[in-house]
DNA sequence: TGCTAGCACTCCACTCATGTGAGTGCTAAA
DNA sequence: TTTAGCACTCACATGAGTGGAGTGCTAGCA
């Protein structure tokens, strides 16, 4: 619910788009000229001090300008802000970059990584995309050398998985090959609790068990890892900010970056339930983010094949143009890893 | 050859020794009372003098003291420094990181390059083990759906690489597996330019034609690629240091380590002849690196796996120390490989 | 000839005082 | 309810003054 009345509305959009545009603290006359001709700049000055009770605003010192607060920022974007349209000609270079990938998951996920860069002028972020269950497609076991074997194992989405394995005894390509017909029978389209319940099932040989156990690990571990597999690009974007001169400011969010599990933790935590997520300030769980504006979304190719991506920048970002901008590349990037594993 | 007296020599290394300790420029009086109490600082500042003709040292400002130049860290590296031996704490908890690294290449790497950062107190970087020319070692054809099938291809080093294909006609999962054995006979152990030659050698039906120049193309793609990925860490060593205070230092360095195209290439034009090299400052022939030294070695496994790794820090590291820490870690991540690779 | 004490000099870093200007809050009148 | 006016606050720039670390140079001594 909004809660506050149209005029208080108008200033506060107006302090939220200097201040994003020209990134100095905007006081009572430069509103009063720019925006609001028809008051002067004292009757501005009362609105601004009501929005500071309110919250919506701070002073970084006693005498200077006002700048949104993580709290207006919010009251923007929740009610004021009119999404962009992203332009045209940007349109059409996005989808042109896009179509000049490589149809390679790594190539899409880093193009897409720095096509956020770009279009934020901040730090993008994509995790690879997490089938919503994984589900067995197809096993083959090769023999290495002596007891070792390596297990290939295929997942729905054509997601190639290995994990080398010690058997507990020598085992030949031939029986490998029985053994991979007879798996691939019995777990093929099952998902990972029902292949690690196989395991218990049936009284099995031992080195069938190990087998399997070791297909049941390899599931288990993409579940859990591929959400923590995330590419970034665009720290470059970060320095130049003003906000982020002092390296005190930066350093937590080089640390969070640099460390992908915890980035991985981070960005599923704030995972967008609704279609596109607005993450300001110290709203952010993570202390590491306090000082950024996180901007997250889902891409969704067929199939499932989804994953988190998005922006990390300050919170003085223009947000009707970001918002747009992340929209427009999910879109696209959803496309293209369709294409990918069509 | 060397080229400097005895005592020029002596001063030298002492100016290097403190300032790569204090972080500060070091004066006569300073270097007199710590080093050379025989000798008064109006000594000193005579051969300091010396040194300044000579390019050996700098001066930040008229009236301060001095530090080393590229030449000055140049000659101290060439014949005045004492490689240092790893402590052997430092040693086992090195060793004791790398034993508990999982046997896969990209945590192999990932780990190595953290562990460079660690030790350097700077960037690590590492670059993926270019084999020689990479090896078949298994084929495995999926039937996915209609005419589409995936080509699993096991490269020596268990790297396991996926394609999609579109045949040109309908082919059963049982035709497939007949084929992947003929492969599996026909070119286990080859390298990429056999197995492309292999498909022009033999007439082959319209559809496993296919198949063969789909594996062939994995394997060049592979080839290509892997001299390009590098993995590095360690960025936030990078702003700390007091040079890289003011962004105008950072972004050069930042720029080329987001660009893993660039990177490569710097890495690949400075690859060691000599087991190990150190390129100081404006010796770099990549102006993104004025500022830096980069310390590279190669690691090298059995099977001619071999690879680029090493350090980038401010000028002002610790030389005698990170020299002989990355050493041993090149002798680790070899080791490490070695065991991924057996 | 090499070394060193002494001295004048330089320049950074810091402090203090001061002025300026953008911005404020408050009040009284329209 | 709006606004003109006014006193006030505070960051910031400027400039003068000071201390200190460091220098180059020179003359005298071993």
């Amino acid at each position: 619910m909004p809660g506050l009345d149209d005029r208080k509305e108008q200033v506060l959009r107006a302090v939220v788009v200097d201040y994003t545009t020209f990134a100095i603290p905007v006081g009572s006359q430069a509103l009063s000229e720019r925006h609001f001709a028809r008051w002067s700049s004292a009757t501005i000055r009362n609105e601004l001090a009501n929005l500071m009770e309110t919250g919506h605003l701070q002073q970084p010192h006693t005498s200077s300008g006002r700048v949104p607060s993580a709290l207006g920022y919010r009251y923007f974007v929740d009610y004021l802000m009119e999404e962009e349209r992203v332009e045209p000609r940007l349109r059409a270079q996005m989808a042109a970059f896009f179509q000049a990938l490589p149809l390679d998951l790594e190539a899409v996920l880093e193009g897409t990584a720095l096509s956020l860069a770009r279009a934020a002028d901040s730090v993008g972020v994509v995790s690879a995309p997490r089938t919503s269950s994984s589900r067995l497609k197809y096993v083959n076991l090769v023999h290495l050398d002596g007891q070792r074997i390596l297990a290939l194992v295929v997942l729905e989405g054509n997601l190639v998985r290995q994990q080398p394995l010690e058997l507990p005894l020598v085992v030949l390509q031939e029986e490998l090959d029985l053994l991979s017909n007879r798996l691939n029978l019995l777990l093929k389209g099952h998902s990972t609790d029902e292949v690690e319940a196989a395991v218990h099932h049936d009284v099995l040989e031992d080195w069938v068990e190990a087998v399997m156990r070791g297909i049941g690990s390899v599931m288990t571990a993409y579940d859990e890892q591929s959400a923590r597999v995330i590419v970034h690009d665009g720290l470059r974007n970060l320095v130049k900010q003003p906000e982020f001169l002092e390296p005190e400011r930066l350093m937590p969010v080089l640390e969070l970056l640099e460390e992908s599990r915890q980035l991985a933790r981070v960005l599923e935590s704030l995972d967008p339930s609704e279609s596109l997520s607005v993450v300001i300030g110290d709203e952010n769980p993570d202390s590491h983010l306090r000082d950024c504006t996180v901007v997250l979304t889902t891409y969704r190719a067929p199939g499932g094949v989804t994953g988190t991506m998005g922006t990390i920048g300050p919170t003085r970002i223009r947000y009707p143009e970001v918002v747009a901008r992340v929209r427009y590349i999910a879109k696209l990037a959803g496309d293209t890893l369709g294409r990918l594993y069509a």
